[in-house]
RNA sequence: GGGGCUGUAGCUCAGCGGUUAGAGCAGGGGACUCAUAAUCCUUUGGUCGAGUGUUCGAUUCACUCCAGCCCUACCA
């Protein structure tokens, strides 16, 4: 069994695209893993510790909770919303989650691998961090980037993390799928060749931050992000759980588990502090998660931020373009792992042209011949030519590809293939031109010939789109009249002839209807 | 400071030591009419960031530079 996880996200704040992003990119993934005919189960949720929440939480004068619940919220009914389904949902203030983070913090303590020390440092409230004196600016100051800073002193809880990172730089030496792509890889490796980092520091004492996960062998401390955070993905996925804990058995699910992330908590979270944690705690080499790491959505090549005020509201895009438009466009517009720049004229331009031109007018003139000159009767018949054969190879071809590009994490990929195989669709009713052959009756075999090869491709089609937009592809294969049978087809299983003689085909009514281009807001 | 990435048609990007550098979108022309004014054909458009070198030959290799970006660090 595979598992796929993202990112917990931090819940200070409304989602954005890149958050929508990672969850689309783990939901398409899992998805396609079960096409695949493969179990998998897709982890994701929420962090709903840290001094900004509960910060945040102060400023309106609720509590953490309340605050941080109110936020879930917002995530929860975006997900919902874009047809992310998941089979486990992370949060932090989880009993059994909790349960778990202290397990690990204690069986860490009894080896010996924690140990308490005085630091003294300027500490920035914004940041989460103590700074260091290569934080100031020119002017020797600590700038208004890191916004309140006080100078203090205070004693801590830290983790041997030196201990174990010559045994992390070789594990990710001999084991190059470690992280994908592989120019990420490099990055860590370059970090870890450099390395001498000092320990990790795991608590913040209670006096300043209250909203956290108690220490099991020192009260009077929390322990700080790293092992309440990360912790996430084995603890949810049942690691050490009870037995009425309802949560997965774990030994089923860890042994093939890639984690999603953004390329901002690769070095070090996710890179360094992650495997040496589940190496501390016993993890063999084997036992290592693989991390697929993905890029960001820039706006009009800026970076997105708050500050600029220029972050994309997923939930709009989904007003406007459905979830399945959306998703199309997030993966199919960006290579996974690199960057890619958003902008609205290109997501219509994306829906247009391959959603409502390509695609569903393809999907639209078929069905509507098929039912005007053949009743919606399939007759797979004789008749037989070069063109046609071309069609079926070109299906052929685009499973063998797309099945390929989605094993190697590719959606974007996957998706081109597919549309080689709507375009030649289209063309291929050019060039038959069913609609003249309908006009003779001695033509009759062949109109049944290029209408049974038109509907199998976008049955075929609607197949392999699933995964990425499940909610089309669920009302293509209405419109098609599929079998329940025929709509689980695995991808192994898919040969040309998914439908037979004598099938009916239903009512056409358009997929994607266009969008009017918006018009230019005058100045 | 070290490491890496990117710079190819108006836009987004492929590509590769070698005949006339490609795709999609946008623009021009045409065909067709089953369809969501869709589809199909065709066409305009690029000194492949700049320069030097290696080579019979470079967009493709090396070096330098310019521009943009990412990771990481230090002098202190």
């Amino acid at each position: 069994m595979k598992l796929i996880t993202t990112a917990i996200d931090y819940t200070n704040g409304a989602p954005h695209i890149g958050h929508a992003y990672e969850k689309v990119l783990a939901d398409v993934l899992t998805r396609y893993e079960r096409f695949a005919g493969r179990e998998v189960y897709f982890l994701t949720g929420v962090d709903q510790h840290g001094q900004k929440v509960q910060q945040n939480a102060e400023k309106e004068g609720v509590h953490p909770a309340t605050y941080s619940n109110r936020v879930t919220k917002g995530f929860i009914k975006l997900w919902d919303k874009l047809d992310v389904k998941y089979d486990g949902w992370a949060s932090t203030t989880d009993q059994r989650h909790i349960t778990c983070v202290q397990a690990i913090l204690q069986k860490l303590y009894d080896d010996g691998q924690l140990y308490k020390e005085s630091h003294k440092g300027f500490y920035s409230i914004r940041q989460e961090q103590f700074l260091t004196d290569r934080d100031r600016n020119d002017e020797g100051e600590f700038g208004p980037e890191w916004g309140e800073v006080e100078e203090v002193e205070e004693e801590n809880w830290y983790f041997k993390l030196s201990d174990h990172i010559e045994w992390l730089r070789n594990h990710v030496e001999t084991h190059p799928d470690f992280v994908f792509p592989q120019f990420r890889r490099q990055e860590l490796l370059n970090a870890l060749e450099r390395s001498d980092k000092g320990d990790l520091c795991i608590s913040r004492p209670k006096s300043r931050l209250r909203w956290g996960i108690e220490l099991p062998f020192d009260t009077d401390f929390v322990t700080y992000v790293w092992f309440d955070a990360l912790t996430n993905y084995i603890s949810f996925a049942g690691y050490q759980a009870a037995e009425n804990a309802d949560l997965p058995v774990f030994e089923k699910l860890w042994s093939n588990t890639t984690h999603i992330i953004g390329k901002d908590i690769l070095v070090p979270p996710h890179g360094i502090y992650w495997p040496i944690m589940l190496h501390a705690i016993g993890f063999s080499d084997d036992d290592m998660p693989r991390l697929l790491v993905h890029g960001w959505w820039n706006i009009r090549g800026e970076k997105m931020s708050k500050s600029l005020g220029n972050v994309v509201d997923p939930d709009q895009l989904a007003d406007t373009f459905g979830a399945d438009g959306l998703r199309y466009y997030l993966m199919r517009d960006i290579s996974t792992g690199g960057d890619s720049d958003f902008s609205p004229e290109r997501i219509i331009m994306r829906f247009n042209s391959d959603l409502a031109n390509d695609f569903g007018n393809l999907a639209n003139r078929t069905l509507n011949m098929t039912k005007r000159y053949r009743g919606g009767v399939l007759n797979c018949g004789d008749y037989d030519d070069e063109l046609c054969l071309d069609v079926r190879q070109v299906a052929e071809q685009t499973r063998k590809d797309y099945t390929d590009a989605m094993n190697g994490d590719l959606p974007h990929l996957a998706l081109e293939h597919v549309w080689k195989l709507i375009v030649r669709a289209n063309k291929f009713v050019e060039q038959t031109a069913p609609f003249t052959l309908a006009k003779e009756e001695s033509e009759s075999a062949k109109l049944d010939a290029v209408l049974y090869h038109l509907v199998e491709v976008i049955a075929e089609v609607s197949l392999l789109i699933a995964p990425v937009m499940p909610q089309a592809a669920a009302n293509l294969q209405d419109q098609l009249r599929l079998t329940p049978e025929q709509r689980t087809t695995l991808l192994s299983d898919m040969a040309w002839g998914l439908l037979p003689t004598g099938h009916e085909t239903g009512k056409p009514k358009p997929l994607f209807p266009r969008l009017q281009l918006e018009e230019e807001t005058e100045g």
